[in-house]
DNA sequence: GCAAAAGTGTTACAATTACACCCATGT
DNA sequence: ACATGGGTGTAATTGTAACACTTTTGC
């Protein structure tokens, strides 16, 4: 009927964050020819009765020990000869974790899985350079109008953490008291009874994300945006 | 290696605007089982050597006789059962064509093809009901971050046109007064000194896209945003 | 001359930006 | 007491929203 022969995998671009302050992706060195030794996006073929996301999110534990908090497909490539033995057509997704996941995974290091810094890559495999690439994009666009920055955090952390978190990934400066302004006019912050100390300096208030409410006010047409 | 039996197909969801108003997509109706006689977005397998991109174009000509003028990849859908006899993933598009386009194709009527009002849909076969419900929401979004209602109105328009473009994609009244202000701000049109007369009323200038100058803004950090 | 659509400005209000000092703790 | 990071308010500017009358044509 269709004469195909072409195969069909998932990756997964998984960032996360750490307070160093640096936004780090998780890769795995590959261990089979092609690309055998080079850094890769973990992924791998589709079974015939799993979901794409089922899929997605049974490589990355294989491959990486991770579990994924927040997952969302982010674009298929399919460039004929982008693997060099045949026709392989891949579903990308992209997902964060938060630093609890982040540092399990880091230690479970049996095998060759690691975090890099987003603007410290090695060379990658296949077209993965440009599946990264537009994650990242993504990533950039997505937490000024989603509130999917709060996925990388831990689920109670610092206002500085947050704003940090802003700084870094979009690369610019961020005024502290219009940035607090803004996010605590959207509501959808529960400031905690808890304090921090983080050695110097005061002791900060702990805040958590209100997902309830956030969806609460999505519904009454209320958008998050930075 | 990987004792897959994926088909892979590429669909195309099309819209087309006609100053009525309304927004239509272009649906065929089947010759062949599944779904024997109904409608369905237009689509199929894609071949061994090309691209994504050019499958959705062969299929669409071949379909529909329609040529596209702009086409973005929309999201893949592979649930397992999606089809009912194999396991089948689609990567959809999401495409616009201008009228005069539209016209040529709605005459070009030898195979069963044919333009729906969106709010006036047919039951549809597999999930294309999905995919279409996707595909509108991301125009809807869309067009209020980027330029791309221009590519729905013939290439000169009155600015009436636009103006019921966005009306009806977006379904609520416009200040026609800040409309026009705010469009006209952005600098990405060019005023035409030419008029046209719709029968009754005063006659409208003709505007024109310039997509050189939003290329240049948009390198410049300006953007498209009603 | 009247019906129909095009064209145009001003004012009130809301949102965004710019900006600097005091506070609570650890050492 | 000083170094460190946390917390906060106000004024200027900019952008958005609300609102109605005049103009040009066809009939």
């Amino acid at each position: 009927m269709s004469n195909q022969d072409i195969q069909l995998t998932v990756d997964a671009v998984v960032f996360g964050y750490e307070s160093v302050p640096r936004i780090s992706v998780l890769l795995i060195k590959r261990k089979y020819e092609p690309f055998k030794d080079s850094w890769a996006i973990p992924g791998g073929f589709v079974l015939n009765e799993e979901s794409l996301e089922d899929a997605v999110y049974r490589e990355l534990k294989e491959e990486t020990g991770v579990e994924i908090g927040y997952l969302e497909q982010l674009y298929t490539f399919g460039k004929p000869g982008r693997d060099p033995r045949q026709r392989i057509v891949s579903v990308a997704y992209f997902g964060l974790v938060r630093p609890d996941t982040y540092k399990i995974s880091a230690a479970t290091d049996a095998q060759e899985v690691q975090w890099f810094d987003i603007h410290d890559l090695p060379e990658l495999a296949f077209d993965h350079a440009e599946i990264l690439e537009t994650a990242i994009k993504r990533l950039r666009a997505k937490i000024t109008y989603e509130p999917i920055g709060f996925e990388l955090l831990e689920e109670r952390f610092l206002f500085s953490d947050l704003e940090n978190l802003y700084k870094t990934l979009l690369g610019r400066e961020i005024d502290r008291r219009n940035f607090r302004k803004k996010i605590m006019s959207l509501g959808m912050l529960n400031e905690l009874d808890e304090k921090v100390s983080k050695g110097a300096g005061r002791p900060a208030n702990l805040f958590q994300f209100d997902k309830k409410r956030y969806f609460q006010l999505k519904e009454e047409g209320i958008v998050f945006e930075i």
